[in-house]
Parts: C-alpha cells; structure tokens; sequence
DNA sequence: TAGATTGTTAATCGATTAACAATC
DNA sequence: TAGATTGTTAATCGATTAACAATC
C-alpha cells in the first residue's frame, strides 16, 4: 500500500498492464493468472507477480487475479482518474495530431488550453477548443495553474519556453520537439519523445540481418 | 569491426548519441572526451566508454573522441545512409503528422508509397506524394518490395495488414495504432510506439510528489 | 482434500559504475 | 616528459528468473 521506491522500469510496464487488462476486461474476461497473462503480453509470469507486488497482493492463490480489480488498481496506481491541468503549445503537423490522437482523459490528464505564436492559428479552433496566441501563456498560467505541459515548438524554441513555463509553475513536460530539454531543477518530470529514435532501431536491425559467420 | 552481440540497451542509446553528437558537430566542436560528453547527456563517462567500445576504439587516450569521425561511425552503425525502402499505411491525422514531421532520410529510410483506405484520401497528395487505395497494397509489393511498413491505422484494422504484409515480404513494422502488434516470426522486428504509455509516466509522477511519510 | 497459483525469497543474469594500466 | 583520457577489467548494483512454501 505505502508507495516506497518503485523501480522506473516497473513503473515503464505499468501502462502497458493497464492496456493489455483494459482489453480483456472489454472482452469479457473475468480473471486471468499470471502464466496465462504472461503468454499474451511476453513476460514471464515471475516478472508479472514480481511487478504486481511491489503495490501489493492484488491476486489470490489459487485462483489469479481478477481482471477489473487489477485494471482499476493499476489505473488507480498510475492515476488515469486524475484530471491534470494540461496545455499543448504549437499546432504545427505534430501538435494537431497529439491533441486529436491521444486521449488526454484516459491518461488522467485535461487539456485545459491550446496555444500557437502563429497569429493566423492562434484565434482558430481545433476540435472545437481555442486557440490561444503564446504571448497570453503567462496570464493564462497566472489564473488556470497547468500542471504539465506538451511541447510541440520547433526545437530551438523549446529550451526557453520550458524555461518561462516552468518558472510559471509548469512540473511536467512531454516534449515533442527535436532536441532534449533539461532543466535542472530534479522536481520537474521530463518524457522527451523522439520517434525518429523509435524508427532508428530498426534501420539497425534491418542492416544487421543473418550474421552467420563461418565458426572460426 | 564485427558485430558480436550488441545488448539492446547499448542499441537503444546510439540514436541519442547520434543526435548529441550531430549537434556538437553542427556547433563546430571538434573534439569531446567522455567526461565532457557525459556531462552534457546525464549519462556516466564509463557507460560512454564502454558503450562505444562495443563496436572498436573510436577514441584516442590523452585526447578524446573526434566528434565528426565518431557521429560518422555511429551513423554508419544505425545505418541512416541506408535507403530501406518504406511504406506509410493509413493517412488519419497520427499518419500525416508522421509523414510530415518524421525525417525518414534522416533515418534510413526512403519513402516510397503511402496508402489509405479511404477512396476520398487516396488519389490525393500528401507533401507532393501520391496516396494509393489500399487494395492496391499486394501488387504495389510484388513490385517494389518494401521492407519496412509504418501502420497507422486503426487498431482493429492493424494485426491483419501487419500480417499481410509480412505475407508481402515487409521485415519491420513500426507500429502507431493503439495495441501492441505481434507477428510469429521472430525474423520481423516490431516496434510499437505507444504515446499514451509516456504520458502516463508523467501523471504516475506528478501523483506521488514529497510523498514524505514521518520516520518510524 | 487436492490442485492451482500466488507471494516471496534466493539465484542468476545483465547492465552500470569504478578503477587503473595502457598510451597518445 | 607529464598530463590527459581512453580501453578494459573488476566490483557493484539492479533487474529478471527460478523455486517453493503459503494459501486459497
């Protein structure tokens, strides 16, 4: 129950838990043991007891673990019911498409305010929300408080305006732009996203194919 | 020289040394030593040097890395002069963003088709690119053999074109629809990326902040 | 009760860090 | 040469797997 030092790499499979049981809680699935679970997602079960552990005994011997109990429980732990003040700054491709494709609710979040320093976006709409030109953040902050914030500004804006952002009270940033923030303050969360990362590992992998040398 | 075994972890570090190092390169640095390097990265100079001894001594004692010669090695290890040739599968907002913002030359990787089931979207253009039916798939393979697919269709939609496509000779998926994909074949690498599980690690932290408890 | 499966401890494995001799 | 910094080995740390007693 009491939250001690959980592992980042426990906390990394956590969501991914809570995908794979929302799916068999939505299929009708009422309990599952870890061997079973273990076989869809390709874990071992030990890694799945071991995992589920570190929160408490979620499952029963004998028996498993009941589908919707531990789906809300891993919610619960991750936070999915939270409704955390977030705002997405540049609508460019990327920051559309963030806003339209990822569910905010479901990951405990609501996007409170869009914002854009292109003045021909800022006063537009995007899913019926707002937008808001960057020039008005600081008010903006001043009275809504966000929590976290989305950057999706070409990369050479990025590093000031989280800068401005965090000053304003801002503890969490998901970064889209190319480049890494760092700020140096330890309690700010930063999840820097670089997909082209993503697809580098397998521009590896195809080049490395069938390496079967002759034994020496 | 030869490619032994490379541990995932050290593989998964190279296209974040790439970009560090393209950017020195960029800024006119010449030469960096490991400690320097380590500095600007949060990593140790130790996991430095020992990741990049994995593949041969690209530095020099008393002296330190040369940035050039070593962005040039790590590149040619990741292969992004390769020109794997890739498809684009399903052309919803997630799908254009990728396209438009992802630099797939910069990874490797050539574009060479995009597709949508959509009759409305295909036949139109995206960024000069024709967008094909997606019934037209099977021939437009048997033709031009591309090895690497991105999918970005719907999640129902997702675990059946991956297996056509692997069916097509395509190698490596990179994965953009919600649930996890998983082909049999252990030869086809897989990468899902799931935005929603990085996001959920920034509500899990913002949750548990100075969960400082009284000593016993 | 017997069977199944957890919770948990112990063993293994891999990855990171520290240390230092080699060498530029 | 002296100083710096690598390449590499050894020590530590953490994460995964295996094993099994507890228990439903």
């Amino acid at each position: 129950m009491s939250k001690q030092e959980i592992s980042p790499s426990v906390i990394r499979r956590l969501p991914r838990y809570h995908r794979f049981l929302g799916e068999l809680a939505a299929k009708g699935t009422v309990r599952i043991s870890s061997k079973e679970l273990s076989g869809q997602m390709g874990l071992t079960a030990s890694q799945i007891r071991q995992d589920l552990n570190c929160f408490g005994g979620f499952g029963q011997q004998g028996y498993g673990y009941n589908v919707r109990a531990l789906y809300d429980e891993i919610g619960q732990i991750l936070g999915v019911a939270e409704h955390r003040r977030t705002i997405l700054i540049g609508l460019g491709t990327m920051g559309r498409a963030i806003a339209s494709h990822v569910s905010f609710p479901q990951c405990g979040c609501e996007l409170i305010g869009l914002f854009d320093s292109n003045p021909f976006v800022a006063g537009r709409d995007l899913n019926g929300m707002p937008v808001h030109h960057t020039d008005t953040l600081a008010g903006f902050c001043h009275q809504e408080h966000p929590e976290l914030a989305v950057i999706c500004v070409p990369e050479n804006a990025a590093p000031a305006l989280a800068q401005k952002l965090a000053a304003l009270g801002v503890r969490a940033f998901w970064n889209f732009s190319h480049g890494d923030l760092r700020i140096d303050d330890p309690d700010i969360l930063i999840e820097n996203v670089h997909l082209a990362d993503s697809l580098l590992t397998l521009t590896y992998g195809l080049g490395h194919e069938a390496p079967v040398e002759p034994a020496p």
